[in-house]
DNA sequence: AATTGCTACATGCATATGCATGGAATAGTC
DNA sequence: GACTATTCCATGCATATGCATGTAGCAATT
């Protein structure tokens, strides 16, 4: 367990961490100028609409969005500041809690959408064609799960929830 | 330039964000478990000692790094705190600086680079043949600039920068 | 050589993050 | 039911980051 990494695999490594830190950023900019905010906001909100009534126990979204706990912990505190969630009591489990996303918060999440995709198509599908873009997450796949498991999004998704 | 996103280039956009994010932090945590600092360290130190005799401008570490400016003047100052590197006068321009890697900041890079290198090969390389590596590689080459330039690494290098 | 403008770097301040811990409720064991 | 372990969520505190600005030196123009 101690084999060193092909040069290619190493090369692969780097690439992938330089482009999508690249990329995100990007994309990030381009939703900051736009005036909205983090795309983290936006996947939540996201996560949150599709959910069965608009509401999600918040270690469901932390499982979806890969993120520590105390940190949906605060990223759900700040939707609410902002009128785009709410808290509601979990009758079954009071330890839980339910959050619900708001009217605000969907409209939100719908304009969002317009100024992301076309960061996406911008930054991403502008450079690939789509046959490259299959093949990229297949590769992409690959690396998926190592420590771990790991929800992607079904394939026709046309809104990502990264 | 509103034209959206096909669903192939949306799911690569998703993938490249989830995966890198995964990856990156099993191979943090792995670093981390053993003891070492973060991976902006090695990058930093790696960028020195391969720079003609140790030492290099801040600014020139920030264009390698992709870190913005404030961010590299500070990373600069955790390294000199823990002498791994040292500020030394730039006679050729009183506004800048020279910052010179030491002893120990050679040293760690390469404990470093022992424990980093088989993260890579768990995390990617065992993941991956060296061809499929290659392609992924060329197709993440393919979305680098969009915005700005990107200085990637000669491929044969063994001790990446990220 | 004075003015203007730009480049290199640092830093104060507000916000965000990581880490450890705490409290409160459930689940499992005896 | 008492005890322990575990899950769900919040939060205090230290550190890190982003943003705006400051300072000092260089460079070009006049």
């Amino acid at each position: 367990m101690k084999r060193k990494p092909s040069t290619e695999a190493t090369a692969a490594w780097i690439r992938l961490m330089r482009v999508q830190s690249r990329v995100l950023d990007c994309v990030e900019q381009d939703l900051k100028k736009a005036g909205f905010p983090p795309l983290a906001w936006y996947d939540a909100l996201l996560e949150l609409s599709r959910a069965p009534s608009g509401e999600l126990r918040p270690v469901e979204l932390e499982r979806q969005m890969l993120l520590p706990q105390y940190s949906t912990s605060r990223l759900i505190d700040r939707l609410v500041d902002e009128g785009l969630a709410c808290r509601r009591e979990c009758k079954i489990d009071k330890r839980g809690q339910f959050v619900e996303i708001t009217e605000a918060g969907r409209e939100l999440q719908k304009r969002m959408w317009s100024a992301y995709s076309a960061a996406i198509e911008k930054h991403v599908g502008s450079k690939l064609s789509d046959a490259d873009a299959v093949r990229l997450s297949a590769l992409l796949d690959r690396l998926g799960c190592s420590c771990g498991e790991m929800r992607l999004p079904a394939a026709g998704e046309s809104q990502p929830s990264r």
